[in-house]
DNA sequence: AGATTGTTCTTCGTATACACTTTGTCCGGA
DNA sequence: TCCGGACAAAGTGTATACGAAGAACAATCT
């Protein structure tokens, strides 16, 4: 793995700490490093072919993010999701996404729809296909594509960043609501085609209430907390 | 008294790149460093009196929370708000400072709301004394403070990041807006100690309604391009 | 056993070096 | 005079090494 990861990370040439950054995110999320794991910064180097100061430079981020924890003297460890933080984050979601599904709504440009219309057809045919994964890409894309749509720039990062957390924590319970889920979508986006802010909001709503019942059954096994 | 010595001992060290970030931010919001400023790393090394590689990884938490553009190979410049971002900055703070007020009524205890109702006496008094700066600073502590009491660690921080700015932003157009404010923040404490959720709700939208009309009259003055 | 003392691991900060980009400047030629 | 390209300067991106301090753990001593 610290090998497939290192020939990646050599051959673009992006700044190494967002390589680094993108990598650690990822690997976090995919559950490479499980919550509570130990990130040295040697071993984080040695893993990813680089040298010391990006990831540093790179761990202080996902620090920012909350990916990661860092005691003082002592060095970061992955974060553990707990189920206080599913309720939290999804409060704030339930807040922060309604509010880019209606500005979505009042702002999307007839190729904008037409973008999520198609995002929604390959998402019904992976369905059928039973291609899991490609689903649940295709829903992350759905999603943040909709956030883009908002205009909103600190709308789309903070929800972004929230999203990519609710995506590790759905990875970590097993859940695999993806197929489900899109009904609510085709919701979603018809909505956000027919200009109605109100309608917009209400269906994301929905498809959030839904989401966070669902993330709350998978929780119900509940995680290895610290 | 053990807890007051592990307190002293574990706070009393700070990260050098901690108290950069900080000294940055307050820089940056205290108007020192203009927007557009050239930020090279080897001047703000020698402004805080270290070496660039604690500088690097506070920038890097400044980029992430948008108190700095990096532009590749060429370094940090100081980011430039323009009005645009003020509508999005409060349309963002609308749905999660009412949020934190209704999740403060909720969950405050009677110690909460006795720290809440002080600082609105020291305020009350600082006013009368005419001292703007610790009006607009006890502002910051009140508003911080509810977010606090929310309860949300992730609604706290995002809005905590956006109220930073929202101050940067009301400092360039040089609004003292404070005093005026302060009438709107003791409804605000009023329905926080009600326990009545909505009515708390209520009162963060009325008092983000009115700052959001203030920031936009002193923007009328104008900031430099997007 | 319990407390004390080392030992080791790791972070944190510093310093230094160097490749590579971008930028700016200067100089010669049309 | 103006243009264009060589050339130098500035600054980032990255690697490496070293020392100091803190935390955890093992070994030792009373």
């Amino acid at each position: 793995m610290a090998e497939d990861l290192r020939d990646k990370l050599g051959a673009q040439h992006l700044p190494l700490r967002d390589q680094v950054l993108a990598a650690l995110r990822t690997a976090i999320i995919d559950g490479d490093y499980l919550p509570g794991e130990r990130l040295t910064e040697d071993r984080l180097a040695e893993d990813f072919g680089v040298s010391r100061n990006p990831v540093r430079e790179a761990l202080r981020v996902a620090e920012a993010e909350g990916f990661v924890v860092v005691l003082p003297r002592r060095g970061a460890v992955v974060a553990s999701p707990s189920s206080g933080t599913i309720t939290d984050m999804f409060a704030v979601r339930e807040r922060l996404e309604t509010l880019a599904a209606r500005l979505a709504a009042e702002r999307a440009t007839a190729t904008d729809v037409a973008a999520l219309r198609a995002l929604l057809d390959q998402g019904r045919e992976a369905t059928q296909r039973q291609d899991l994964a490609r689903v649940a890409e295709l829903n992350s894309t759905l999603h943040l594509r909709i956030l883009q749509i908002s205009g909103n720039p600190w709308l789309s990062s903070i929800a972004k960043s929230l999203y990519l957390h609710v995506q590790w924590v759905f990875r970590l319970g097993a859940a695999q609501r993806a197929p489900h889920s899109w009904a609510e979508h085709i919701q979603l986006v018809d909505a956000i085609e027919s200009g109605d802010g109100d309608r917009a909001e209400q269906a994301a709503l929905a498809h959030l209430d839904a989401a966070s019942a669902a993330a709350y059954e998978n929780a119900e096994g509940g995680y290895g907390a610290r």
